[in-house]
DNA sequence: ACGCTTCGAGTTCTTGTCCG
DNA sequence: CGGACAAGAACTCGAAGCGT
């Protein structure tokens, strides 16, 4: 998930621009474009607080199990399109100002004079026990970085615009060298699944069930990675064999996969020095064309 | 599909503090 | 107490690719 909370990397580049709140949109008067951005002069619309409030309870009691699985972002005139009994409420959640009224009555009720500790350790509880919320926890291992990045970072001079890192992106992909930096990822991968495991045998008893099976998760899909078996990159560096099947695409085609190798196989091995050694240089060498 | 990663400059949001 | 403000945090923009 999103960052860690562990301090760190925390770029204090204290903006010293100045900004009247009110003003910030001097420029963009277009009242029309996105329709609900009434530039920040005009008169706000009236909060229709009873209208919310009796919508936020008709939410409750007609959609109360499917709630919890949902984002707070999550549109709430889709509930009120699901819902029949919710249809009084349509005219309410499709105004464009809908949106921002929600927002800023959340943001009054959730003012800390206004909330109990039963609302905030319902809160907090709700969110602590969410599997993928252990990489907040003080001690989870900082993410793998992949070559891509190992890379980029490398070759960014000081001066690197946001430009020059889309480049060295692209140019990483046909960079011979690349395959430094993939070692360098398998190594921080290494490193994190590691680091992963001891988290994991450290905290036992700590840990809610469903952050351990997010670990274990996370586990297994970077032994996976190890093994090749996924679809990354493929080294696509063939090797001799691979070079003479592929020369003798014609030889047992009819037989099923497995069988025709062991055959080539036999015959490969059968290759006098001089042939073996123009496969080991069609292998050696990286550009086959 | 979405989100994270690289970078910096600019923008927007959040939050603590001041004051009427 | 709440509105206004400032400081600072966090997001955005661009591009591209990889991981979940």
């Amino acid at each position: 998930m999103r960052g860690h909370l562990q301090t760190e990397s925390t770029t204090t580049m204290a903006s010293t621009r100045k900004r009247t709140r009110a003003s910030s949109s001097s420029s963009e008067d277009s009242d029309a474009d996105t329709g609900l951005n009434n530039s920040t002069n005009a008169p706000r619309k009236a909060l229709k607080v009873f209208e919310i409030r009796d919508l936020v309870t008709q939410l409750r009691a007609e959609c109360g199990s499917e709630l919890p699985r949902l984002s707070a972002r999550h549109d709430v005139s889709k509930l009120v399109e699901k819902y029949k009994s919710l249809e009084p409420f349509k005219d309410l959640v499709n105004d464009p100002d809908f949106d921002r009224q929600w927002k800023l009555l959340f943001g009054y009720a959730t003012r800390p004079k206004n909330i109990t500790l039963a609302d905030s350790t319902q809160i907090l509880n709700n969110f602590l026990e969410n599997g993928h919320v252990v990489t907040f926890f003080e001690g989870f291992p900082k993410k793998a970085r992949r070559a891509i990045d190992y890379y980029v970072s490398e070759k960014k001079t000081p001066n690197s615009t946001v430009a020059d890192s889309g480049k060295l992106r692209k140019q990483f992909t046909t960079d011979p060298d690349a395959e430094i930096y993939r070692k360098k990822a398998d190594a921080d991968r290494d490193r994190f699944a590691r680091e992963l495991q001891a988290f994991n045998d450290n905290n036992q008893e700590r840990l809610s069930e469903p952050q351990k099976e997010y670990i274990r998760q996370r586990i297994r899909n970077l032994a996976v990675k190890a093994d090749g078996t996924t679809k990354r990159p493929r080294k696509s560096r063939k090797t001799a064999f691979d070079w003479y099947k592929d020369l003798n695409a014609a030889e047992f085609a009819d037989l099923p996969e497995e069988k025709r190798d062991r055959k080539l196989l036999k015959k490969y091995n059968k290759l006098s020095e001089a042939e073996l050694a123009i496969f080991e240089k069609l292998a050696g060498n990286k550009k086959s064309e």
